[in-house]
DNA sequence: GTCTATATTGCGATAGAC
DNA sequence: GTCTATCGCAATATAGAC
């Protein structure tokens, strides 16, 4: 990234800005400065601003492509849904502008949400309805659930814990080190719920 | 609102624009025109964009008042928990723009979050929180809870159905009718578990 | 590939007439 | 209170030199 890649630096200069701010929010003037490059650059690789958002929103969203070895992965309901949880997590640790984009395409769709957004969050929201599905066949969840609805709760309570860091920073500790606690906690309310 | 009432028309024109392309997404030119009035009258009501933003702002968060009243009602923790299902979704119903708001404040911050979003959110959490630990001393509710994550697990639950509606539309049903067995799900999914 | 310089458009804000 | 006209600036995109 340092060895003069323009494209590169280009890249993930503009996937930490769009991110803190929006498409709208910066300026390919401001970006290329803070890229060290000069404006033209961005035309020049990305075919103007637009065509860089769309370069980083496909990279940012590439990394659900694991749900599929989720989805393979020879083990039980239970165990794929740990599985989902401890991956969910960590990926917002390891892309941790992931989520602006997620939810600004989810409130504020760009022309790239239907292309690049939709199809990857529908798949791997399928692969999910499908472990609660097989649960429930196994009878090892109970038969009244809902599989779509049970699969968006989960999903929820992991995204929202992440969504809500700025709000709640200063009483909840949103460290790493307290994530394998999570992961057992949002475990235990989802399958046990919180009556004693 | 159509009594000529030039400030309210504004708002309600704006509150839409807004939410649907963000504050950078708009322009002033635009939104007067939508609105049917000068551009001018906005600095004259307003004292710019940003103010116009921030009105908007205001009005969509003070539905969070109604937390006080869950709080202050003479009844238990479950019911207090199901009440908070039930108004949340409703909510969603009511001010179909505010999620809009609330993610985009949450994961790119105006400068007006401090003062108005973080705020409200903090306080209506707290509520939530304490609703939980209520339920946890009267044993109501398992011992090993955080209640902090479990308050953030419940709201993310029912916010995150609303958040995902554009990638899951095509096949989760969204519309209203469902809500009352929305409700029951997740009530059921949070306070038991999903084992049979 | 990379830069500077510039063309063109649209922005937010406001002065001043009514 | 409301409008029109306009100012000054910043936006994106690109032509053309190197």
């Amino acid at each position: 990234m340092d060895k003069k890649n323009y494209r590169e630096k280009l890249i993930s200069t503009a996937t930490r800005l769009f991110a803190e701010r929006g498409l709208n929010g910066v300026s390919i003037r401001e970006l290329s400065t803070a890229a060290g490059v000069s404006i033209s650059m961005i035309s020049y690789y990305f075919e103007g601003k637009e065509g860089l958002y769309s370069s980083v929103l496909q990279e940012q969203f590439s990394c659900f492509e694991y749900m599929a070895t989720i989805k393979e992965r020879d083990s039980g309901p239970m165990d794929k849904i740990e599985e989902y949880i401890r991956w969910s997590i960590q990926r917002h640790r390891d892309y941790p502008f992931l989520l602006r984009y997620y939810t600004s395409e989810l409130t504020n769709p760009t022309r790239y949400f239907s292309s690049i957004v939709r199809p990857t969050l529908e798949k791997a929201l399928h692969i999910l309805i499908d472990i609660i599905k097989t649960g429930i066949d196994e009878k090892l969840f109970r038969g009244g659930l809902n599989p779509e609805d049970t699969a968006l709760a989960m999903a929820g309570m992991v995204n929202y814990y992440f969504l809500s860091t700025l709000a709640t920073e200063e009483f909840i500790n949103h460290s790493p080190e307290r994530d394998e606690e999570l992961i057992r906690h949002y475990m235990d309310i989802f399958t046990r719920g919180i009556l004693s």
